[in-house]
DNA sequence: GCTTGACCTTACCACTGTTGGAAGGCCCAT
DNA sequence: ATGGGCCTTCCAACAGTGGTAAGGTCAAGC
Protein backbone atom coordinates (compact mmCIF):
# COMPACT_ATOMS: atom_id res chain seq x y z
CA UNK A 1 0.00 0.00 0.00
CA UNK A 2 1.41 3.79 -1.39
CA UNK A 3 1.10 6.58 0.99
CA UNK A 4 -2.02 7.94 -0.44
CA UNK A 5 -3.69 4.86 0.51
CA UNK A 6 -2.94 4.19 3.69
CA UNK A 7 -3.81 8.21 4.05
CA UNK A 8 -7.07 7.76 2.43
CA UNK A 9 -7.42 4.26 4.95
CA UNK A 10 -6.48 5.85 7.81
CA UNK A 11 -7.71 9.37 7.63
CA UNK A 12 -4.11 11.03 8.19
CA UNK A 13 -3.06 12.93 5.01
CA UNK A 14 0.48 11.75 3.60
CA UNK A 15 1.63 14.86 4.78
CA UNK A 16 0.93 14.04 8.43
CA UNK A 17 2.10 10.45 7.52
CA UNK A 18 5.89 11.78 6.16
CA UNK A 19 5.75 14.60 9.41
CA UNK A 20 5.42 11.66 12.05
CA UNK A 21 8.05 9.92 10.36
CA UNK A 22 10.31 12.55 9.96
CA UNK A 23 9.91 13.12 14.03
CA UNK A 24 9.99 10.02 14.84
CA UNK A 25 6.68 9.13 16.11
CA UNK A 26 6.19 6.47 14.05
CA UNK A 27 9.11 4.04 12.64
CA UNK A 28 10.55 4.94 9.31
CA UNK A 29 7.66 2.68 6.07
CA UNK A 30 9.32 0.32 4.30
CA UNK A 31 10.97 1.61 0.44
CA UNK A 32 9.71 -0.01 -2.39
CA UNK A 33 13.54 0.13 -4.91
CA UNK A 34 11.83 3.40 -6.34
CA UNK A 35 11.67 4.76 -2.70
CA UNK A 36 8.02 4.90 -2.13
CA UNK A 37 6.83 4.17 1.33
CA UNK A 38 4.72 1.00 1.90
CA UNK A 39 2.14 0.45 4.52
CA UNK A 40 0.32 -2.58 5.76
CA UNK A 41 -2.55 -2.84 7.68
CA UNK A 42 -0.87 -3.17 11.10
CA UNK A 43 0.75 0.61 10.02
CA UNK A 44 -2.78 1.74 9.15
CA UNK A 45 -4.21 0.09 12.23
CA UNK A 46 -1.37 2.35 14.33
CA UNK A 47 -1.90 5.74 11.87
CA UNK A 48 -5.79 5.57 12.92
CA UNK A 49 -4.79 5.57 16.74
CA UNK A 50 -2.80 8.24 16.25
CA UNK A 51 -5.66 10.53 14.15
CA UNK A 52 -8.08 9.25 17.21
CA UNK A 53 -5.42 10.47 19.77
CA UNK A 54 -5.37 14.06 17.98
CA UNK A 55 -9.35 13.87 17.58
CA UNK A 56 -9.21 13.92 21.76
CA UNK A 57 -6.63 16.71 22.18
CA UNK A 58 -3.17 15.33 22.32
CA UNK A 59 -0.48 16.69 21.49
CA UNK A 60 2.19 14.63 19.56
CA UNK A 61 4.32 14.35 22.35
CA UNK A 62 1.34 12.88 24.08
CA UNK A 63 0.32 10.23 21.37
CA UNK A 64 4.05 9.24 21.88
CA UNK A 65 3.69 8.56 24.91
CA UNK A 66 0.27 6.86 24.15
CA UNK A 67 1.40 4.75 21.16
CA UNK A 68 4.44 3.75 23.90
CA UNK A 69 1.78 2.27 26.09
CA UNK A 70 -0.46 0.81 23.18
CA UNK A 71 2.60 -1.37 22.31
CA UNK A 72 3.74 -2.40 25.35
CA UNK A 73 1.91 -5.36 25.99
CA UNK A 74 2.90 -5.06 29.79
CA UNK A 75 1.75 -1.67 30.36
CA UNK A 76 -0.21 -0.79 33.13
CA UNK A 77 -3.80 0.68 32.71
CA UNK A 78 -3.30 2.61 35.46
CA UNK A 79 -0.78 4.74 33.47
CA UNK A 80 -2.84 4.91 30.47
CA UNK A 81 -5.64 7.04 32.73
CA UNK A 82 -2.63 9.15 34.37
CA UNK A 83 -2.18 10.01 30.98
CA UNK A 84 -5.76 10.45 30.01
CA UNK A 85 -6.19 12.23 33.12
CA UNK A 86 -3.45 14.57 33.18
CA UNK A 87 -4.91 15.49 29.48
CA UNK A 88 -8.60 15.89 30.99
CA UNK A 89 -6.83 18.68 33.37
CA UNK A 90 -5.09 20.57 30.49
CA UNK A 91 -7.93 20.55 28.58
CA UNK A 92 -10.51 21.77 31.21
CA UNK A 93 -8.01 24.15 32.41
CA UNK A 94 -7.97 25.25 28.64
CA UNK A 95 -11.45 25.59 28.89
CA UNK A 96 -11.64 27.82 31.94
CA UNK A 97 -9.13 30.60 30.47
CA UNK A 98 -11.52 30.58 27.08
CA UNK A 99 -14.60 30.67 29.75
CA UNK A 100 -13.31 33.61 31.42
CA UNK A 101 -12.52 35.69 28.16
CA UNK A 102 -15.79 34.69 26.58
CA UNK A 103 -17.71 35.70 29.73
CA UNK A 104 -15.96 38.64 30.36
CA UNK A 105 -16.54 40.15 26.72
CA UNK A 106 -20.00 39.11 26.69
CA UNK A 107 -20.90 41.08 29.79
CA UNK A 108 -18.56 44.18 28.09
CA UNK A 109 -20.77 43.43 24.81
CA UNK A 110 -24.29 43.43 27.23
CA UNK A 111 -22.91 46.96 28.30
CA UNK A 112 -22.27 48.10 24.91
CA UNK A 113 -25.71 49.86 23.43
CA UNK A 114 -24.51 48.82 19.57
CA UNK A 115 -25.75 51.46 18.16
CA UNK A 116 -24.42 54.47 15.80
CA UNK A 117 -22.46 56.57 18.57
CA UNK A 118 -18.79 55.71 19.06
CA UNK A 119 -18.86 55.08 23.13
CA UNK A 120 -18.75 51.62 23.90
CA UNK A 121 -17.69 50.25 27.05
CA UNK A 122 -15.71 47.23 25.36
CA UNK A 123 -13.31 49.95 23.86
CA UNK A 124 -12.72 51.74 27.44
CA UNK A 125 -12.42 48.24 28.78
CA UNK A 126 -9.41 47.53 26.47
CA UNK A 127 -8.34 51.14 27.28
CA UNK A 128 -8.44 50.39 30.87
CA UNK A 129 -9.64 47.99 32.82
CA UNK A 130 -12.29 47.67 35.02
CA UNK A 131 -13.87 44.33 34.22
CA UNK A 132 -10.63 42.78 34.14
CA UNK A 133 -8.84 44.78 36.82
CA UNK A 134 -6.44 42.56 38.31
CA UNK A 135 -6.13 39.79 36.51
CA UNK A 136 -2.25 38.24 37.36
CA UNK A 137 -2.02 39.88 40.69
CA UNK A 138 0.49 42.15 39.75
CA UNK A 139 -0.81 45.03 42.22
CA UNK A 140 -2.78 47.73 41.14
CA UNK A 141 -1.10 50.98 39.27
CA UNK A 142 -4.59 51.67 38.02
CA UNK A 143 -3.99 54.90 36.08
CA UNK A 144 -1.82 56.68 38.27
CA UNK A 145 -1.76 60.21 36.02
CA UNK B 1 11.12 56.55 25.96
CA UNK B 2 13.24 53.67 24.52
CA UNK B 3 11.57 50.43 23.55
CA UNK B 4 12.25 48.78 26.98
CA UNK B 5 10.75 51.31 28.68
CA UNK B 6 7.51 50.96 26.47
CA UNK B 7 7.64 47.49 26.94
CA UNK B 8 7.51 47.73 30.80
CA UNK B 9 5.02 50.44 31.05
CA UNK B 10 2.78 48.31 28.49
CA UNK B 11 3.10 44.54 29.19
CA UNK B 12 3.93 43.98 26.24
CA UNK B 13 7.24 42.40 24.90
CA UNK B 14 10.49 44.62 23.27
CA UNK B 15 10.49 41.33 21.18
CA UNK B 16 6.60 41.59 20.34
CA UNK B 17 6.75 45.53 19.77
CA UNK B 18 9.13 45.04 17.02
CA UNK B 19 6.98 42.29 15.54
CA UNK B 20 3.89 44.04 15.63
CA UNK B 21 5.22 46.88 13.91
CA UNK B 22 7.24 44.49 11.67
CA UNK B 23 3.52 42.98 10.15
CA UNK B 24 2.23 46.15 10.63
CA UNK B 25 -0.26 46.26 13.08
CA UNK B 26 1.30 49.12 14.83
CA UNK B 27 2.65 52.12 13.06
CA UNK B 28 6.56 52.34 12.70
CA UNK B 29 7.86 54.09 15.80
CA UNK B 30 9.70 57.24 15.69
CA UNK B 31 13.45 56.62 15.79
CA UNK B 32 16.54 58.34 16.90
CA UNK B 33 19.77 59.37 15.30
CA UNK B 34 21.26 55.57 16.04
CA UNK B 35 18.13 53.86 15.18
CA UNK B 36 16.21 53.15 18.45
CA UNK B 37 12.79 53.48 18.27
CA UNK B 38 11.37 56.00 20.39
CA UNK B 39 7.80 56.39 22.26
CA UNK B 40 5.27 58.64 23.56
CA UNK B 41 2.52 58.28 26.18
CA UNK B 42 0.72 57.76 23.46
CA UNK B 43 2.07 54.53 21.94
CA UNK B 44 2.61 52.90 25.36
CA UNK B 45 -1.42 53.59 25.56
CA UNK B 46 -1.87 51.60 21.84
CA UNK B 47 0.49 49.13 23.18
CA UNK B 48 -1.37 48.55 26.42
CA UNK B 49 -4.64 48.21 24.55
CA UNK B 50 -3.19 45.50 22.11
CA UNK B 51 -1.95 43.90 25.42
CA UNK B 52 -5.53 43.71 27.05
CA UNK B 53 -7.32 42.95 23.28
CA UNK B 54 -4.75 39.76 23.62
CA UNK B 55 -5.26 38.57 26.71
CA UNK B 56 -9.01 38.65 25.85
CA UNK B 57 -8.22 36.05 23.20
CA UNK B 58 -8.15 38.29 19.93
CA UNK B 59 -5.94 37.63 17.60
CA UNK B 60 -4.03 40.06 15.87
CA UNK B 61 -6.29 40.27 13.12
CA UNK B 62 -8.67 41.03 15.87
CA UNK B 63 -6.66 43.64 17.17
CA UNK B 64 -5.97 45.21 14.09
CA UNK B 65 -9.86 45.81 13.12
CA UNK B 66 -10.89 46.71 16.88
CA UNK B 67 -7.68 49.06 16.81
CA UNK B 68 -8.82 50.89 13.55
CA UNK B 69 -12.32 51.05 15.43
CA UNK B 70 -10.66 52.29 18.61
CA UNK B 71 -8.87 55.15 16.08
CA UNK B 72 -12.25 55.94 14.51
CA UNK B 73 -13.96 58.68 16.54
CA UNK B 74 -16.79 58.43 13.78
CA UNK B 75 -16.87 54.50 14.80
CA UNK B 76 -19.96 53.28 15.88
CA UNK B 77 -20.47 51.18 18.88
CA UNK B 78 -22.76 48.56 16.95
CA UNK B 79 -19.60 47.69 15.32
CA UNK B 80 -17.21 47.23 17.74
CA UNK B 81 -20.03 44.85 19.66
CA UNK B 82 -20.39 42.43 16.25
CA UNK B 83 -16.48 42.19 16.74
CA UNK B 84 -16.75 41.19 20.17
CA UNK B 85 -19.55 38.86 19.83
CA UNK B 86 -18.34 36.92 16.79
CA UNK B 87 -15.04 36.38 18.75
CA UNK B 88 -17.31 35.41 21.51
CA UNK B 89 -19.05 33.09 19.04
CA UNK B 90 -15.20 31.43 18.35
CA UNK B 91 -14.56 31.19 21.61
CA UNK B 92 -17.38 29.03 22.94
CA UNK B 93 -17.21 26.89 19.80
CA UNK B 94 -13.65 26.13 21.16
CA UNK B 95 -14.79 25.48 24.50
CA UNK B 96 -17.04 23.24 23.06
CA UNK B 97 -14.89 21.36 21.53
CA UNK B 98 -12.30 20.73 24.03
CA UNK B 99 -15.52 20.32 26.16
CA UNK B 100 -16.49 16.95 24.02
CA UNK B 101 -12.67 16.05 24.19
CA UNK B 102 -12.65 16.56 27.52
CA UNK B 103 -15.88 14.38 28.32
CA UNK B 104 -15.28 11.43 26.62
CA UNK B 105 -11.78 10.96 27.58
CA UNK B 106 -13.15 11.33 31.31
CA UNK B 107 -15.98 9.00 30.61
CA UNK B 108 -13.43 6.82 29.40
CA UNK B 109 -10.95 7.35 31.97
CA UNK B 110 -13.67 6.30 34.45
CA UNK B 111 -14.07 2.65 32.83
CA UNK B 112 -10.79 2.06 33.03
CA UNK B 113 -9.74 0.25 35.98
CA UNK B 114 -6.47 1.88 36.68
CA UNK B 115 -4.42 -1.03 38.05
CA UNK B 116 -1.12 -3.18 36.80
CA UNK B 117 -3.48 -4.82 34.14
CA UNK B 118 -3.11 -3.97 30.10
CA UNK B 119 -6.61 -3.92 29.47
CA UNK B 120 -8.03 -0.45 29.28
CA UNK B 121 -10.65 1.28 27.77
CA UNK B 122 -9.19 3.96 26.59
CA UNK B 123 -6.69 2.30 24.44
CA UNK B 124 -9.46 0.18 22.85
CA UNK B 125 -11.36 3.23 22.37
CA UNK B 126 -8.50 4.88 20.62
CA UNK B 127 -8.11 1.01 18.64
CA UNK B 128 -11.67 1.18 17.62
CA UNK B 129 -14.16 3.81 18.28
CA UNK B 130 -17.11 3.18 20.00
CA UNK B 131 -18.17 5.93 22.07
CA UNK B 132 -16.78 8.56 19.71
CA UNK B 133 -18.21 7.39 16.54
CA UNK B 134 -19.37 10.10 14.25
CA UNK B 135 -16.98 12.71 16.23
CA UNK B 136 -18.46 16.12 14.55
CA UNK B 137 -22.24 15.43 14.78
CA UNK B 138 -24.42 13.52 16.78
CA UNK B 139 -22.85 11.40 19.57
CA UNK B 140 -24.77 8.64 18.59
CA UNK B 141 -23.20 5.12 20.42
CA UNK B 142 -23.09 2.32 17.61
CA UNK B 143 -21.89 -0.98 19.43
CA UNK B 144 -23.32 -2.68 16.38
CA UNK B 145 -20.04 -4.46 16.10
C1' DG C 1 8.13 2.46 -27.22
C1' DC C 2 6.25 6.79 -26.10
C1' DT C 3 3.05 9.89 -23.97
C1' DT C 4 -0.14 10.93 -20.43
C1' DG C 5 -1.62 11.43 -15.90
C1' DA C 6 -1.82 10.07 -11.31
C1' DC C 7 1.01 9.28 -7.82
C1' DC C 8 5.28 9.46 -5.34
C1' DT C 9 9.72 11.82 -3.62
C1' DT C 10 12.30 15.73 -1.11
C1' DA C 11 12.55 20.38 0.23
C1' DC C 12 11.07 24.38 0.95
C1' DC C 13 7.42 28.53 2.48
C1' DA C 14 3.28 30.17 5.16
C1' DC C 15 0.63 30.51 9.03
C1' DT C 16 0.00 32.02 14.59
C1' DG C 17 2.23 34.11 18.46
C1' DT C 18 5.98 34.18 21.10
C1' DT C 19 10.53 33.35 22.74
C1' DG C 20 15.38 32.73 22.45
C1' DG C 21 20.00 33.66 20.84
C1' DA C 22 23.89 35.73 18.18
C1' DA C 23 26.57 39.56 16.48
C1' DG C 24 27.18 44.02 16.62
C1' DG C 25 26.06 49.22 17.62
C1' DC C 26 24.79 52.83 20.96
C1' DC C 27 24.42 55.37 25.37
C1' DC C 28 25.55 56.63 29.86
C1' DA C 29 28.39 56.54 33.77
C1' DT C 30 32.89 56.47 35.53
C1' DA D 1 38.29 54.91 27.01
C1' DT D 2 36.11 51.21 29.16
C1' DG D 3 32.31 48.54 30.83
C1' DG D 4 27.65 47.23 31.36
C1' DG D 5 23.23 47.57 29.74
C1' DC D 6 20.35 48.73 26.34
C1' DC D 7 19.45 48.81 21.50
C1' DT D 8 19.61 47.03 16.53
C1' DT D 9 18.80 43.21 12.93
C1' DC D 10 18.60 38.50 11.54
C1' DC D 11 17.85 33.54 12.32
C1' DA D 12 15.81 29.57 14.57
C1' DA D 13 12.47 27.24 17.06
C1' DC D 14 7.95 25.47 19.04
C1' DA D 15 3.11 22.61 17.03
C1' DG D 16 0.66 21.17 13.29
C1' DT D 17 -1.03 21.57 8.96
C1' DG D 18 -1.45 23.21 4.17
C1' DG D 19 0.69 24.38 0.06
C1' DT D 20 3.92 24.40 -3.81
C1' DA D 21 7.84 23.37 -6.71
C1' DA D 22 10.71 20.25 -9.33
C1' DG D 23 11.49 15.96 -10.28
C1' DG D 24 11.04 10.48 -10.36
C1' DT D 25 7.88 6.43 -11.07
C1' DC D 26 4.18 3.52 -12.28
C1' DA D 27 0.31 1.90 -14.98
C1' DA D 28 -2.22 2.60 -18.60
C1' DG D 29 -3.45 3.67 -23.57
C1' DC D 30 -2.16 4.10 -28.37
Amino acid sequence: MNIGDAAKASGVSAKMIRYYEETGLIPPAARTAAGYRVYGNQDVHMLRFIRRARDLGFSVEGIRELLGLWRDRDRHSADVKRLALAHVAELRQKIRKLEDMATTLETLAQHCHGNDRPDCPILSELEAPTYLAEEAGDGHVRNAG
